[in-house]
RNA sequence: UGGGGGAUCGUCUAAAGGCAGGACGGCAGACUCUGAAUCUGCCUAUCUAGGUUCGAAUCCUAGUCCCCCAGCCA
């Protein structure tokens, strides 16, 4: 797996944590996958981005077992599962990991929640428990439970694990709070009672832990430091801490950072869709070659590199988004083009014969494996009187553009000789059975001793010597982009997602192993399939067809994404209205219309601040210390409140008194605008003199003769902006001003913008 | 409806407040013993409305739309 230097926001969060030098500046992240079906391309997505990111940062990337359900869980995915990532270039640091093999750990620390009162035994019913924990809407209602004594809840839990109750008699929870609005606080399940055999630990434990208790200190255990997980886990975050944060000290104290899932069009991701595809038998299994599971994929002859490609591609953000399927056939063909050599196999035969070619001669043409390199190796082809081409290669009645075979017309066969299409063979109703051609014996070869370009050039084989073996053509396993957009995906299942065809290989073929992939030329990349291939005749995959820009594919022509609506046009908005809202709330009350009127304030952006009253009382009382009006209402809203984050104004360390003077700075022009708003963030985290912190950033005292030495170093350096400026192109003053704006940081930009005018002249 | 996230070319993604860039795709051309590959050029975007600023995708305000959460699954 190489490693990639871009950048995202998960890379920034590690630059930021190396920085701080936080876990000693170790990176450790994990693939977690659930042992309880086949990995697929959506998963390839997370083993580029967690092991990427580990040898990214000289760290390491554990692969651990998810095991936490026995009832779903198996040893044949686990071996699926290891085998899978290692294909796909995954090095996982020591051995692989089992969340079983940490139970023991796992139960102490529930027994130290329980006898610290955050956990109890609960025993109500699963519907008690459902319609105890609320909804959206509604607060839950605290379990009759919820109380019992420490000492009772030990008890119970300790005969939890001794095996004493039947399944779904008790459940352990933590004690949190029922009325939390984030609904999985709710006193969450810590542990279920399952008297189930487990695939690793056997039937040591008659409890198991419940995703949300596990997983946090699956990581913790394991010193992991980023536990990077979808979208769908955010909700689960404050749990994950809260678990975390009960349960340490952890050094290192993992965090949880959630990534956008790979979603592809033409395809479903789930494991239950791809269960349900296996079982009910619209696929030959889990490796069918149509799956996007990653044994399916690899059986296909996508080669791991494509998927790597692709996960690089695509890149890692924090928006669902579909990806469109032709990325990947990108990727794809892009990989095989470099790996794969070319062969000669006709899938579809027209016979073809040579009516000048003596009857018994056999010529053994040497042609290279590459067209492009032939010191790379060659095989020999016969060729004969008897010859098949492919019958989409030939038109009684060409179109326009038509440049392959047609009557009285000649192409090249690849390699060989230029033939003539001189006459076809007809069967009973009429159709073309055979093609009548004579050859031009002086282009052996493919080239003619005249110079002349045939407008094509064809895949052929002998039809004597050519090998009839099976070949399967794959096209995408579903008709639609999105099949589990709406109702039954099953429906969407394209009915031509294979078919079989008899493909006449080229002799040399014959002897191909299993896994051998090549491009039969002009038709595509094959695999001989690795299952049903046997010796001296292999099973031919069509991984992928190639490029075609001459017949276009009705489903690529036509198919537009049934993707959701994502309609951008929202409503016209009443921001007009708001505005006068506000102003009339001013003018409505007779105090607030007083300071408007005796500062000379926008009565909108009063009304709009004095929403919030904290907020407004600040302003009076900056105004007291003396701040300019208009200035202190604009910084205050746009700027400080911005810093808030939702915070009240007195969590900050900063008074109206400072703030009038921060404010009477930019007033005086002692501090520029830009200036200022560097100095707003460290002096709002520190408090004190404003003054002060922007004299500290040397954030003062830029004056002119400085502003013209940086203007005309900025000339200097950008002649081609300076002439095309100069040339009238006048956008062009921004990216001289941002460039001298740049060098003279915390300058006032009006100054600036005077003395760039002035040196332009 | 409560909570948590998100919105940039058709698609996927970049842009410490300073020329909205790249890739896929599409279109056109060059080249070609694969109508492939390769090469050239072109095309198309900041959810809306206000505000701040010399300058806004980025900061502020209000809205719109989309996704996730009410399993003893993960």
């Amino acid at each position: 797996m190489d490693v990639r230097a871009r950048s995202h926001f998960l890379t920034d969060i590690i630059d930021a944590d190396r920085a701080a030098s936080r876990h000693g500046g170790l990176v450790r992240t994990r693939f977690p996958p659930e042992p309880n079906g086949y990995l697929h391309i959506g998963h390839s997505k997370a083993i580029a981005l967690n092991f990427g990111l580990a040898r990214q940062y000289q760290g390491a990337c554990n692969l651990r077992m998810d095991d936490t359900n026995p009832v779903t869980e198996d040893v044949d995915y686990v071996q699926s599962i290891e085998r899978d990532v290692a294909w796909l270039g995954g090095r996982w640091d020591g051995e692989v990991r089992f969340a079983s093999d940490y139970f023991p750990e796992m139960y102490a620390l529930a027994e130290r929640l329980v006898r610290e009162g955050k956990a109890y035994v609960d025993s109500q019913t699963v519907e008690e428990i459902r319609a105890g924990r609320g909804d959206f809407n509604r607060p839950g209602t605290d379990s009759p439970f919820r109380n019992r004594s420490v000492d009772e809840n030990l008890d119970l839990l300790r005969r939890m694990r001794a095996g004493d109750f039947a399944d779904g008699a008790h459940v352990l929870r933590a004690r949190i709070d029922m009325a939390h609005p984030n609904v999985l606080m709710r006193d969450p399940l810590l542990y279920r009672i399952r008297h189930a055999h487990h695939h690793r630990s056997g039937d040591a434990w008659p409890i198991y832990p419940m995703y949300d208790y596990a997983h946090p200190l699956e990581d913790a255990i394991e010193g992991i430091t980023h536990s990077i997980c979808t979208l769908e886990f955010e909700t689960n975050r404050e749990l994950y801490d809260w678990v975390v944060d009960h349960t340490g000290p952890w050094d290192p104290r993992p965090r949880q950072y959630e990534f956008a899932r790979l979603a592809l069009g033409y395809t479903v991701m789930s494991k239950r869709k791809l269960l349900q595809l296996v079982k009910d038998g619209h696929v030959e299994g889990w490796d069918d070659p149509r799956m996007p599971t990653l044994a399916g994929i690899r059986r296909r002859g996508v080669p791991a590199e494509a998927l790597l490609e692709l996960a690089e591609m695509v890149g890692v953000a924090k928006h669902n988004s579909l990806v469109d399927i032709g990325k990947l056939e990108f990727c794809i063909r892009g990989d095989l083009e470099r790996r794969c050599k070319r062969a000669l196999a006709v899938l579809d035969p027209l016979p073809l014969t040579l009516t000048n070619w003596p009857d018994d001669l056999v010529d053994s043409l040497s042609i290279p494996w590459w067209p492009n390199d032939a010191a790379a190796g060659s095989r020999e082809v016969p060729f004969r009187k008897q010859l098949l081409i492919e019958r989409d290669d030939f038109a009684e009645s060409p179109p326009d553009g038509w440049k392959r075979l047609a009557p009285g017309r000649e192409v090249r066969l690849f390699g060989a000789y230029f033939v003539r299409c001189d006459g076809v063979e007809r069967g009973a109703q009429g159709e073309v059975t055979g093609l009548r051609c004579t050859v031009d014996l002086h282009s052996r070869g493919g080239a003619a001793p005249d110079g002349r370009h045939p407008s094509a050039t064809l895949h052929w084989v002998d039809a004597r010597a050519a090998v009839p073996c099976e070949a399967r053509l794959y096209d995408r396993l579903f008709s639609v982009e999105q099949p589990d957009a709406e109702g039954d995906f099953i429906r969407h299942l394209n009915p031509n997602s294979l078919t079989t065809a008899t493909a006449h290989v080229e002799p040399a073929l014959a002897r191909a192993q299993p896994g051998d992939r090549y491009q039969f030329m002009r038709l595509g990349f094959f695999v001989a399939d690795t299952v049903t291939s046997t010796p001296g005749a292999p099973v031919w995959n069509r991984t992928i067809t190639l490029r075609d820009t001459w017949t276009r594919p009705a489903d690529r022509a036509t198919s537009q994404p049934a993707r959701a609506d994502r309609s951008k046009s929202g409503q016209v908005t009443a921001a007009a209205d708001l505005e006068a809202a506000f102003a009339a709330a001013v003018d409505a009350d007779g105090e607030l219309r007083a300071l408007a009127e005796g500062h000379g304030l926008s009565k909108a952006a009063l009304g709009r601040l004095a929403s919030d009253p904290e907020r407004l009382q600040f302003l009076r009382d900056a105004l007291q210390a003396g701040a300019p009006a208009e200035l202190g209402l604009r910084w205050l809203q746009n700027e400080v409140a911005g810093a808030l984050a939702g915070r009240p104004l007195r969590q900050l360390p900063i008074d109206p008194a400072g703030f009038a003077a921060f404010v009477r700075l930019v007033a005086d022009g002692k501090l520029a605008h830009a200036a200022a708003k560097q100095v707003l963030g460290p002096w709002l985290a520190r408090g004190g003199d404003a003054a002060r912190v922007a004299a500290e950033l040397g954030l003062f005292g830029v004056g002119a003769s400085t502003i013209d030495v940086a203007v005309a170093d900025v000339l200097a350096e950008m002649p081609n902006e300076l002439s095309r400026l100069r040339a009238g192109e006048t956008k062009l003053v921004g990216a001289l001003l941002g460039a001298a704006l740049r060098k003279v940081k915390g300058a006032d930009a009006a100054q600036v913008r005077a003395a760039l005018l002035r040196a332009v002249g």
